[in-house]
RNA sequence: GUGGGCGUAGCUCAGCUGGUAGAGCACUGGAUUGUGGUUCCGGUGGUCGCGGGUUCAAACCCCGUCGCUCACCCCA
């Protein structure tokens, strides 16, 4: 490489898709979109950057997110804007914003796209990374729970990703939360000694996510620790039963986990976390919850609401190895004129074969007949066209098939039906 | 922000106790005046991340720096 230029390197913890991948990228935003609507998801499309308070309101000051992971900058008016660190922020503020509560019912929204978190890159986590998200508006019943997850499933079966499971959990709501919360505080504090020092600081900021932290000690300590299920009001219990009952009906792999807790704070009742074995650390694909509080602190009438969001990246590494060459599409014909005369007539017949769906390449350049079939074999093209002298003077050109070997002689307007006949391999 | 590992050809990597660079793949030409995939022969390609130090001599040792990567924190 001799350089002129310096290279440039993109940013750090930012990845470009390549076409290696970008058709599984596709496959699993298709499948996604083609699930969802099954069960009359409709797509809704948000800003990549809102005002800086839609996130601190919604995530919470305390949180990492918002404390130290935003990209927020100041625009030209001297107004902080961020770039969205997640998805359901912004969807509550389009919800509210443009009364989509109006006509009053349930309203169900999906959304993909690009996200930013100004984090130390590692295997599976990046600053630009992608999520597909879903939420549902206007209903607590319990059977959108289920439906959600049992949705989620489905894209992940559909795709057939192996070996997932989910951990279910119920935070409890602002009747019976803040007992749990009382309960834990006072736990933790009589052993704050023996606790990590991230866990020491948890205690007065956020007790209940003591409950999943890995270090040894504390992991041991939080054995005995009170849990949510001790102190879950009688609605919370039945409406985590009634959740519950549908995806074991349907055999979903489910696992009660207590100890499940969501970094976020806009998250009640209904927490939960799709788990693989094979992603390294960042174990999670998808996570999501229950918020029913959210739209009335935009503003809005009081909504309950749930939704999830999975991780595009980590889905698809999840899909690597698995049937890669099946996704790619070749040329079915591959046009290697000789000549410059040859060169310009192709135009005309890689057009209309185009006009008939087929997909078409050819070679630019002049290069010799043989280094143009190598790049006829490379493009894995199943058909090459030849076109030289001898073609051009009767008005034909020679159509080889790439695996057999065999060659014949066609009128130009013959290709397209011999084509026909020869079934996709 | 903290810690570990790693930076040698486009890619994957080798390079012993310091003696001024190698393989495979890829690319390209030929064997085969208009025919690819196999084989054989040839060729292009490297300021050994960058800067400094030690030394007669550094890809190798030392210091610094940048980048990548994994992990912690936390999350998708």
């Amino acid at each position: 490489m001799k350089a002129k230029g310096a290279m440039i390197q993109s940013v750090r913890g930012v990845k470009d898709v390549l076409p290696s991948e970008s058709l599984k990228w596709r496959l699993v935003e298709e499948t996604a979109s083609e699930i969802f609507t099954l069960y009359n998801f409709k797509e809704i499309r948000i800003p990549t950057f809102e005002k800086t308070e839609v996130f601190k309101r919604s995530i919470g000051e305390t949180t990492d997110i918002v404390e130290k992971e935003m990209y927020t900058f100041t625009d030209r008016g001297g107004e902080s804007l961020t770039l969205r660190p997640e998805g359901t922020a912004s969807i509550v503020r389009a919800y509210v914003e443009n009364g989509l509560y109006n006509p009053p019912g349930v309203t169900k929204l999906f959304y993909m796209g690009p996200m930013f978190r100004a984090e130390r890159p590692q295997a599976g986590r990046f600053r630009q990374f992608h999520q597909i998200g879903a939420e549902v508006f206007g209903t607590d019943d319990p059977a959108i729970d289920a439906e959600v997850i049992i949705m989620l499933m489905d894209l992940f079966t559909e795709l057939r990703v192996p070996g997932l499971k989910v951990l279910l959990n119920s935070l409890g709501c602002p009747e019976c939360r803040p007992a749990f919360r009382d309960a834990l505080y006072t736990f933790l504090k009589e052993r704050a000694s023996d606790l990590c020092k991230n866990c020491q600081s948890r205690i007065e900021r956020n007790p209940l996510r003591a409950l999943d932290c890995k270090s040894p000690t504390c992991k041991e300590i939080v054995e005995n620790a009170p849990t949510i299920d001790e102190y879950r009001c009688d609605s919370c219990e039945t409406h985590f039963n009634n959740v519950r009952k549908p995806l074991i009906d349907l055999e979903i792999p489910v696992t009660v986990d207590p100890k499940l807790m969501r970094g976020l704070d806009y998250y009640s009742r209904t927490a939960f976390e799709v788990v693989s074995e094979g992603l390294g650390a960042q174990n999670s694909v998808a996570g999501g919850g229950r918020y029913d509080s959210l739209v009335e602190q935009f503003g809005g009438p009081k909504t309950p609401a749930i939704g999830f969001a999975l991780g595009i990246e980590r889905l698809i590494s999840l899909l690597n190895g698995q049937d890669e060459e099946e996704l790619t599409e070749y040329p079915d014909i591959f046009i290697v004129p000789m000549t410059e005369t040859a060169s310009l007539r192709s135009f005309e017949i890689a057009h209309r074969l185009r006009s008939y769906g087929y997909q078409v390449d050819r070679t630019f350049g002049t290069a010799s007949m043989k280094s143009m079939m190598k790049k006829a074999d490379r493009s894995k093209a199943r058909y090459t066209l030849i076109i030289g002298e001898d073609e051009l003077k009767k008005g034909t050109g020679t159509l080889r098939n790439m695996s057999s070997g065999e060659q014949i002689e066609t009128s130009f307007d013959d290709i397209a039906d011999i084509l026909d006949e020869e079934p996709h391999p």
